[in-house]
DNA sequence: TTGTATGCGTTATCAG
DNA sequence: CTGATAACGCATACAA
């Protein structure tokens, strides 16, 4: 593999003139700057950018960290993002993290070695304490997450984009009691959870008690820890166990929507016909549940919106147009097929 | 950011010290080492990737590129194959390769950049020479998709492994004739695909021919280019389309289970009911099919067999311990309840 | 407009 | 076992 050296020499110039061709410096001989260019092409010379990094002070450059990737809701996400992030000029990272890793580590690390202007996190990051947070010294902003901030009255030390969880949880959970259900059976986070699936469990909660229903714990399943994850899988086999108290509920609202289609499955399974024996409620608004049968009620997520609003919050920052702050964006309840009053 | 000879200087040892406290290296007090750990992580300090990577002449890592996340079958293979190369006590990289990047490209300035012994490509691909591979240096497996090659009695030099679309493709239409269908719709990829919409395409029109029927244009549906993906919105809007001419098909054959799937929400708008006026038949596997409603007749493909073979190929030629080779590996044509005989 | 020399943060070599 | 020091490939300040 040839170095900038070699072009150098078989250019017959100097390096920081090489140098100059590749990163479109002005001050430079426009014939040279061709030559040069065409031995480049001719010679497959790749500048190495190990050494780029380690020798720039900076780079317009920003990384999307996802935790997971297997959320397909993201997908859209991620390409509205990197559009966005394309048309200012950036160059975009997607790094993805693995479900045990820590996310915040991956993020300081890959600022460093890329010299990053800004980092947004997609999912996950929950867990974390401010703390740790003060180590990350570029501007990031939390996408479909945020953490509780005890000091609300200080200038937020991030940004954070989101539906409000709880009370989206609840608009969809009231919906189900305003349609005469009383026994509104719920497949929800593991038990421990912290994050979203918390507030959306909290959410069902409340939505009950404003509704003069008191929880039935018999039907409200959780997903196991280190088993379970937010799958059609999942779904389906939570349902078919509370399919064994069949007259317990008349409806049932998962916390996901590819948790809802496969306890869809699950109830198809036994003759049952939603909406008719058994309304059927999700969260998220995935395509799925546009063509799914029946379609899904759910909650969307307004995607599009959530992508433009934290990347223009991101360079807001960057930029320094703008202070750090927690934007909370409407879902809209869907109603489809798969529920029906009674 | 501290760097390694800070982080000396607080030690009161040469940078060389601190470097091998990092790297595992055996000639090194195991006190000293200790204190320099514990220094380190006070200090947060962490190494800069860009300089180990431009000083190190190789590392032990592989990388995975894959053509557009969207694809969701895609996210099976990717974790299975990090598994594995964690197992090996390799590092893995994910690389995303934009629809319309080169991802060759991409590749050989992963290789250079990251020191990689390997690379693994997932989709893509298929419509590069053979002669732009020659500046991949090292060993790399198609995964999903290969190129045609002329010349196959030479030893090949690049490994592949995927299923055989056309021969899956005729399995699957011959199924669908021989259970009575005479008038069977295809949802297939562009007009000028290439790649596995193409082999796909020409399994199916072998597949009519050997049971005589003549292929009937008005019946075969062609993603357009530049628009379509391989979304249940494609399906469910080319099958609105071909819905116009109800009596033409007794059956519809798409060639992604995410068109099949938007293909039968739109047949079953119209009121009418799978398989029992129309029979709808998927090609990948995806988890959608079994718990759509109906589940979904389709080709599986194996995929955790295609991931495994897919990573030990790779392994094997990076420790010379085989040499390339194409390997095929069989679907499995998945009878549910989407079709049924006429 | 161009070339030379320096240093980015690490690892590896070699001498202690 | 440890410490100086020379690369790694590139960008840039400075000199020409």
């Amino acid at each position: 593999m040839e170095t900038i050296k070699d072009i150098a020499r078989i250019c017959g110039v100097g390096v920081s003139t090489v140098s100059r061709a590749i990163n479109n410096h002005p001050d430079i001989n426009p014939e040279t700057k061709e030559m040069i260019m065409q031995v480049i092409k001719e010679h497959n010379y790749i500048p190495n950018n190990s050494a780029r990094n380690l020798k720039r002070s900076e780079s317009k450059a920003i990384a999307v960290l996802v935790k997971g990737i297997t959320n397909p809701f993201f997908n859209d996400m991620i390409g509205i993002i990197e559009q966005e992030t394309q048309r200012k000029k950036y160059s975009f990272i997607l790094q993805r993290v693995e479900e045990n890793e820590n996310e915040l580590d991956v993020a300081i690390q890959l600022v460093k070695e890329k010299k990053l202007k800004g980092i947004i996190f997609l999912g996950g990051i929950i867990t974390h304490s401010s703390e740790n947070f003060a180590q990350l010294d570029v501007p990031f902003v939390l996408s479909t997450s945020d953490i509780v901030n005890e000091e609300d009255n200080k200038a937020p030390l991030w940004s954070s984009v989101s539906v409000d969880d709880f009370a989206e949880s609840y608009k969809m959970t009231d919906y189900l009691c305003k349609a005469g259900h009383r026994k509104i059976a719920i497949i929800a986070a593991t038990k421990g959870d912290e994050s979203i699936g918390k507030l959306r469990l909290e959410g069902y909660l409340k939505a009950l008690g404003n509704n003069n229903i008191r929880p039935d714990k018999s039907i409200i399943l959780h997903m196991e820890e280190n088993k379970d994850s937010y799958s059609m899988e999942t779904g389906y086999r939570l349902m078919k166990k509370l399919l064994k108290e069949r007259d317990k509920f008349t409806a049932v609202y998962a916390i996901a929507d590819s948790l809802a289609v496969g306890a869809c499955r699950a109830i198809t399974e036994t003759g049952a016909v939603i909406p008719r024996d058994c309304s059927v409620a999700g969260f998220d608004g995935l395509e799925i549940g546009t063509y799914y049968n029946p379609s899904l009620t759910t909650i969307r997520q307004p995607v599009e919106e959530l992508a433009k609003v934290t990347i223009d919050l991101l360079f807001n920052i960057i930029r320094k147009n703008g202070q750090h702050k927690k934007v909370v964006l409407p879902g809209e309840l869907l109603v489809r097929e798969s529920t029906r009053e009674i």
